[in-house]
RNA sequence: GUCCCCAUCGUCUAGGUCGGCCUAGGACACCAGAUUUUCAUUCUGGUAACAGGGGUUCGAAUCCCCUUGGGGACGCCA
């Protein structure tokens, strides 16, 4: 049975680069019948906020993204946020430094500092070079007088390191060339990422961890550190990054590709993971659309690519408008109206944006779109082309609609034919010059759905209003 | 500066493990056409790539080396 987590730190917002390492994480488990682990990582309490945990959480969930284990639901591992775990790290520190696999050290930050433009200076790594492993009694006494805080540091004995990375194959490293001895306690006493990391994977029982490649110089000493403590380190796969459309690297900043930002333009959260899971991964055939139970049976780490990857908006909308159509007209309408009211965008009376709803559901690519193809039922608006509402020939048809409007008895669909049989023969217009001037009178707008499926929806009520509008006689809605 | 990772159309990728089935396939975007009395959708067709150089081999997108390019790491952040 595999385990596997996904373990944010709680200083920004999701964007697509955590959301994918999430997601493959996600994926896996599902795929293996395995367990998701949420695990937060707030060691620094300097940059941790409650309120970005919360949002990461919420965020996951609204992705689908449940948690089997950790925050809200807690676990036999309890508990999984990690500033609430010190004594445990605390521990296994202390047994490695009774055991001589880790030591205090007295050096200052302004030393290593230094060291490390020397090293600059003579072609060397810039790595610590262990100077504080062998300080004699009195210069640690020395130390102490002057009132330095040790730190902890872990002591690299072996630094030929060969792994073999789920992803990426078989790594060599030598650690000679890229770190020292590594501080897992800070001065302050609280615990670093990798002493967390490692005792949390290993107490958790995590047996596949996939993380960003920019995590793959941290693997040597995660599995040194983990094998000091005496526990067999995790298999590890490392996802290369995604960049923006531009190549440049993604980053908290980058408003655009926040997974807020996408529930607020109104994506599918399937849409999005669909997207995201086709950053990297590819499922060795030609398929690309996958519904998300048919996405967590197809996924398989074998297929997760090696190389780096740009974020294609224009993509994601497809996809995402391929989602949108793959919905039946109820669920759209469910979703649209359900995003419509989140985000106070909805226009017009509910009952009414209902019934023409799923008539855009061809036009769109995502939610925040249906704003301007709605934006008619409100009554406001100007139209595209006044020429063509004035025009005398127009006004003879909005005239004879008018007329007709009663005598009108069909149902559904066939409401609009019998609309259109019945003003051909009182009207000049034909072709082009009878529907446009319909189309304009209705939406205000040239372009727009299909007349037949709009007109229907609308209602003779609200159809009236909208000629009598065009004739200059009086507006949809009273403005109060 | 040092170490690590990566390299197929503009973008996402298939193919690479088992070299011949690849005159390199699909998708997005783009262009053209068809359908739709509008726009969109849908459909059809088209432009477009194995970074460069050396090897190995009868034969290389596929294996090896070098170069170049891109990315990452080198924190008392995670």
């Amino acid at each position: 049975m595999i385990r596997v987590r996904f373990a944010p730190s709680p200083t920004g917002f999701l964007h697509l680069g955590n959301v994918r390492t999430a997601l493959f994480n996600f994926l896996l488990a599902k795929k293996e019948r395995g367990t998701f682990i949420l695990r937060i990582e707030d060691t620094d309490l300097e940059r941790s906020r409650p309120e970005f945990q919360e949002g990461i959480m919420e965020d996951l969930r609204w992705l689908g993204l449940g948690w089997d284990e950790g925050p809200g639901v807690g676990g036999p591992f309890a508990p999984y946020e990690q500033s609430k775990r010190s004594a445990i790290y605390q521990k296994y520190t202390q047994k490695l430094i009774d055991e001589g696999k880790a030591y205090y050290c007295y050096v200052t930050p302004e030393e290593t500092e230094a060291a490390k433009k020397e090293a600059v200076l003579h072609h060397r790594p810039l790595r610590f070079d262990n100077r504080g492993r062998d300080f004699s009694t009195k210069e640690i006494d020395d130390r102490k007088a002057r009132g330095i805080k040790p730190t902890v540091r872990f002591k690299i004995e072996n630094p030929e390191l060969k792994m073999h990375d789920l992803i990426r194959g078989d790594v060599a490293f030598n650690l000679d060339d890229m770190v020292g001895d590594f501080i897992i306690q800070r001065a302050d006493g609280t615990p670093t990422f990798h002493m967390t990391v490692c005792v949390d994977d290993a107490l958790m029982g995590i047996t596949h961890v996939i993380r960003g490649e920019d995590h793959l110089p941290n693997t040597p000493k995660h599995i040194l550190l983990l094998e000091g403590m005496g526990f067999k380190p995790p298999a590890y796969g490392h996802l290369s990054l995604i960049h923006g459309p531009g190549g440049e690297p993604l980053s908290k900043r980058l408003a655009a590709v926040s997974v807020r930002e996408f529930r607020k333009k109104g994506y599918l959260p399937h849409g999005l993971a669909n997207y995201i899971a086709l950053l990297g991964w590819a499922p060795g055939n030609d398929r690309e659309i996958f519904r998300w139970e048919e996405l967590q049976q197809a996924f398989s780490l074998e297929h997760v690519g090696k190389s780096s990857s740009n974020f294609d908006p224009d993509k994601l909308n497809w996809l995402n408008g391929q989602h949108l159509r793959l919905l039946s007209d109820s669920e759209f309408t469910e979703q649209a109206m359900a995003y419509l009211l989140r985000e106070e965008k909805l226009l017009g009376e509910e009952a009414l944006v209902r019934r023409v709803l799923p008539v855009f559901k061809e036009s769109v690519e995502y939610f925040e779109q249906l704003e301007e193809h709605l934006d008619f039922l409100e009554g406001y608006f100007e139209y595209d082309n006044q020429v063509l509402i004035s025009r005398p020939e127009s006004r003879e048809v909005f005239e004879a609609a008018l007329a007709v409007l009663p005598e009108l008895t069909a149902q559904g669909d066939g409401l609009y034919q019998e609309f259109i049989d019945k003003i051909k023969p009182r009207v000049k217009a034909k072709g082009k010059d009878l529907f446009m001037p319909l189309r304009v009178a209705l939406t205000g707008k040239e372009h727009g759905p299909e007349l037949k499926k709009l007109f229907s929806q609308l209602g003779t009520t609200f159809l009236k209003k909208c000629f009598e509008r065009a004739l200059g006689r009086g507006t949809l809605y009273e403005r109060n």
